[in-house]
DNA sequence: TACAAATTACTCGTATACAATGTAAATAGA
DNA sequence: TCTATTTACATTGTATACGAGTAATTTGTA
């Protein structure tokens, strides 16, 4: 099989793109795609454990870890200890993330768009099927799918 | 914008659960996923630069460099000089690769069957054409796309 | 209640990714 | 020919990813 056809190949060098993209929409605000979706995140959904962060954002526990330090010590979020379980830390963002929230929230629905508009309305509508039925169809055979 | 409908995340989840998928499958190879990739190329394309072999499989030249390394260091690569450019380096499998290579593209296509299984013949088809829509609709926007 | 099992977050080691920089070699232009 | 630029590869530093293992805590159970 032609590495060009190979449907993981295909998919990692997709999300290179993806991710490349939405880096460079990024770099005035000195964050990383996966820092910038943390608190994109934690604009929505505030207060949350750090596990349940993990499984909403995909990120493994030992991932999460290290970005997390990184946002803490760029001063854009908080631990807190858990009020009723002291294994378990909150999250909550800071005044200075507060305000940045919602300028995330734009660049990211702008680079959606911009990243796509390549393609037919249908054909994202398909796109984002298909990659949805990827994961769901491996649910359980590798585990970890969130 | 919900992360769950993000362009960017879905495609970074779907590529970790490909990535995953085909990581297991390799797992008695002691190999990783990108070199199993690599020395599948080489088994096609045997004795091309580094230059070239980056291109192709689109990896970075410094993350190819690590990754030649480690498979050098496994003794299933060779680096030679390349006889007109002294530059350049010619990369080569040994005879202890040149064995593992078959089992290495059985494995590949096994699991790139196995991997779309949940999908209609129709939707693997539609999702190959939208990931290399999706490449080609950046390239140059960030450069880089192989 | 005592104690084993499960859970939460963290640490460590290894492997991609990628920007930026360095170095040697090749090539283009004056 | 001699210099300036380009090219090929390597190196450094930072940031994900993930398997494996650990300490503290909670839960389930005998």
């Amino acid at each position: 099989m032609n590495v060009k056809d190979c449907i993981f190949f295909m998919l990692a060098k997709a999300n290179q793109a993806g991710t490349r993209y939405w880096s460079h929409r990024l770099t005035d605000l000195n964050l990383t795609a996966v820092q910038a979706m943390v608190l994109n995140f934690l604009g929505q959904q505030e207060m949350v454990t750090s596990k349940e962060l993990g499984e909403r954002t995909g990120l493994d526990s030992a991932t999460l870890t290290g970005v997390l330090d990184r946002l803490e010590t760029s001063g854009l979020i908080e631990r807190q200890r858990h009020p009723k379980d002291r294994r378990a830390i909150c999250i909550g963002l800071t005044p200075n993330s507060r305000t940045m929230v919602p300028r995330i929230q734009e660049r990211l629905d702008e680079a959606n768009r911009d990243f796509l508009s390549g393609l037919s309305h249908k054909d994202r509508n398909e796109l984002r099927r298909l990659l949805r039925a990827v994961r769901a169809g491996t649910k359980g055979a590798t585990d970890r799918v969130i």
